[in-house]
DNA sequence: ATAGGGGTTCCAGCAGATGGAAGGTCAAGG
DNA sequence: CCTTGACCTTCCATCTGCTGGAACCCCTAT
């Protein structure tokens, strides 16, 4: 298989999947012309890292996740802690985007939005006390 | 003010003052001494932009709302713009995350979690069709 | 004089790709 | 046999938003 081959099976760009060879998450062979060469088992471990990467799994919690997948020994419990931590994670980043959700919807609320130069929203970045309640 | 009192005042490194000069969202003065020398204006500036970064506006969203608070001729619809797109980015990411953590959660309750390796989490990852519903 | 706590510049690196240039390879058509 | 075009290769630069560190200068107090 090419690498445009495998890019379609697997999702992901082939600028993407060279890009993963380079940083070792992948090890496709080499033909004689010099073009890599993915194995189905390849395609496969490709298509696993777009489904981890699109879930928010970082490269190096794919790498993790990876390992333990190629691990027939493995025990699910160390798959669940990766997963665990991941989700705490994207719980935080959430709560962090609703904060700032919640403070820009009010200024946007308060802020007529017309031609007058007067805006309740450059007034709260500014730090200006003279806000009213 | 030197660039230590600053970053005192304004809650910013300064290292990122630097970087923030750097990229000419600030221009302070210089001293005899070569050491940048930093008006109230410019503490108030600094001030500004480390209010609008952590509600999470891009750099290039800083830039423009820093001018339109220097523009005393702006109209306040201008700025309402930028913060509703804004709003808008932070509404789609908070859907993507949320997303991400409906399908893990999914996961990770249906993983045991012990020192067995059947594992929903990896045969999900691994995209295989054999899930019971 | 020296010690310390400022300040300065410049260069490298983080994540995670992505874009582009310059060139090699391969199969098909004329 | 030659060309065309799609594909492949490598390497280097770029993006965002800083941050760390080296090597150096400056200023004040002792």
């Amino acid at each position: 298989m090419n690498i445009g081959d495998v890019s379609r099976v697997s999702g992901l760009p082939a600028k993407t999947i060279r890009y993963y060879e380079d940083i070792d998450l992948v090890q496709p062979a080499r033909g004689e012309n010099g073009y890599r060469d993915f194995s189905e088992r390849d395609a496969h471990m490709l298509a696993f890292l777009g489904r981890a990467r699109s879930l928010g799994f970082s490269i190096e919690e794919c790498r993790t996740l990876l390992s333990l997948y190629k691990d027939r020994e493995r025990a699910s419990a160390d798959v669940r802690q990766v997963a665990i931590e991941h989700l705490d994670s994207i719980a935080r980043k959430i709560e962090e985007l609703e904060a700032m959700r919640g403070t820009l919807q009010t200024l946007v609320t308060r802020c007529h939005g017309d031609d007058r130069p007067d805006c309740p929203i450059l007034d709260d970045l500014a730090g200006s006390e003279v806000q009213g309640a």
